[in-house]
DNA sequence: ATTAAATCGGATAATAATGTCCGAAAAAGG
DNA sequence: CCTTTTTCGGACATTATTATCCGATTTAAT
């Protein structure tokens, strides 16, 4: 589902929304707290600092600091420089599938990726962190209830 | 999301449920038609094989048969023998999380996993070769009598 | 200036996933 | 019996993912 490296990226933002309040925290503190193999992260925090979504400070005293407003941050964002998406084109059907006319086990696929990513995309670290109940699974509707006439 | 193992086990699994009428199928045959790794796929049905999903025909003629049928075979059943579910015992929290009161973060996880996995679970092989429609994820109310009787 | 703390980034190693090869065994048909 | 077709299963090769190592650079504090 979620690979190891995008699981290690999570936490360590996590940390960052969590105790990140006053001034950058450094790797080697985060890897040691989380249980994470130190250069290894070491390599996910540079990763996320080019992407923007942390802030690298160098030097004594430095350390990293989350940019966004963990509000706004979704597991999804956070997560897509390690997931890599490559677009596997091949249907399900195999030489079946017409390609013309669209094929049923082929849209099936997408769907179900697409299910899998709506639901990190609609989870943003603060709901992660304030315990925010997931929501009933509805992409693209807001949470109306509809459910009030069983 | 799925792994290509798990994927090249669908795509043979429906071929069979499509075009294994009449005897059972080869695997050379399956492989060159659906553009699979010969070899790779081999490996692949006899894991099939011994799970009990697949029945095996040695010698001339031979080849492999589906065994259950295809409105009963779960997408999740027939992927499972390669996902190997590994159970990462690592809350998102890290050292934050307290194990003794269920960790928000912890439990959002596996309802990822679990969502993911429902949609699986609730998709047969019929539904992917009938070319049903997803329909609304509820998933008390399957749309493919999966238990109609026994 | 010197030192200590920290990121940066390339190179490399270890492990897991994917793919290949080949010989043995089984079954069918002549 | 002999040949052909096919699964069986172990061993190996390749590739991707995960993890480690180390020197260089930057910065703050002494």
């Amino acid at each position: 589902m979620l690979s190891q490296t995008g699981l290690y990226a999570l936490q360590a933002l996590l940390h960052l929304a969590a105790k990140g309040r006053n001034g950058p925290v450094p790797a080697g503190h985060m890897a040691r707290e989380l249980g994470i193999p130190a250069n290894y992260l070491a390599k996910i925090l540079q990763r996320l600092s080019r992407e923007g979504i942390l802030e690298a400070t160098r030097g004594a005293r430095g350390g990293y600091r989350l940019v966004p407003d963990p509000a706004r941050l979704t597991v999804a964002t956070a997560v897509a420089p390690f997931q890599e998406l490559k677009t596997p084109r091949v249907c399900l059907m195999g030489g079946l599938c017409d390609l013309s006319n669209p094929c049923v086990a082929h849209t099936r696929r997408l769907q179900w990726n697409a299910a899998a990513l709506a639901s990190l995309a609609r989870t943003t670290l603060a709901d992660l962190l304030a315990g925010t109940p997931e929501e009933a699974d509805r992409p693209g509707h807001s949470n109306q209830p509809t459910e009030n006439d069983r």
